[in-house]
DNA sequence: GACAGTCACTATCATTTTGCAAGCGACTCG
DNA sequence: CGAGTCGCTTGCAAAATGATAGTGACTGTC
């Protein structure tokens, strides 16, 4: 995955995954998120070879969910920060981190905390409209065409 | 990814995508919701390679997310039907969609509707706890240790 | 009962992607 | 000047992916 071109289908999912589909590109959001935007601090954390995190974020750039900034011209440094579209896909991650935490959950997990209430976070999937839990009500799906 | 063993981190999220963190594992997710539930039928609907498609099935089968089920004896022929946790990832899939329709939406669509209002579903992450979208609100990492 | 056809695969092999290790350029600090 | 850090790139081996062909268990049809 490059990032780039590839024959637009008409599902909405595939659209999404064409440009985060695989799970660097994903870790490194998370680890964007949790405040980890340099190269090494990233290289580290993830234990990913160099030339494969060169590769993700370029990926990531070109698919405008990171974007480079400059913090220091001398010497020479660059960090990655999340662009909106990037932010708007933190709430994905923490759904699945949801999901992993009850079907994958053995031992201490990290957690996220709601700073104004002090307590961790439920992350769940609702239909803006009905308000009602994704899942919870039946679905049809409507093609195209 | 086998869909196996891997050294288990702290991190949630993490632990989701060891067990669909691939492209085709997702997309066929996708497929069995829509009806898609035999070997053939999502052979051609994704375009994927046979052996590709036996090992996706084999981890997500292996990874509890689908499970195989015999619908007919003689000739004798299965189908994949998604597991609890299988059926939990959905809303997650419909988050994505959401996602990449607004950020990769061009051109017409597929969109699912709920039968009851008979209005398109507009997926939303919030926080059970406070019912507030994530990502409206400050939040803070916990990590265990 | 021989023969084409469907379904659900497996086997083989080329291509692509990933990952490890080493190195490199631009600087800073001592 | 020399060692150290950061942000990479290059070269090469290993692993995953994908195209193609083939196989076994049937069914339904002359």
């Amino acid at each position: 995955m490059t990032g780039q071109e590839e024959i637009l289908g008409s599902c909405p999912v595939d659209r999404g995954l064409m440009r985060v589909g695989d799970r660097w590109s994903i870790l490194i959001l998370r680890d964007i998120d949790r405040g980890l935007t340099r190269y090494e601090q990233l290289r580290t954390s993830l234990g990913i070879a160099p030339n494969i995190l060169s590769r993700r974020l370029a990926a990531l750039t070109g698919a405008g969910l990171i974007a480079k900034r400059r913090y220091s011209e001398r010497p020479p440094r660059d960090e990655y920060l999340l662009t909106e579209a990037g932010s708007d896909f933190l709430p994905i991650l923490a759904a699945i981190g949801e999901w992993g935490r009850k079907y994958n959950g053995a031992g201490a997990l990290t957690r996220q905390i709601d700073v104004e209430t002090g307590k961790p976070i439920r992350p769940m999937v609702i239909d803006a409209n009905s308000g009602a839990p994704i899942g919870s009500r039946a679905l049809r799906f409507e093609y195209p065409d």
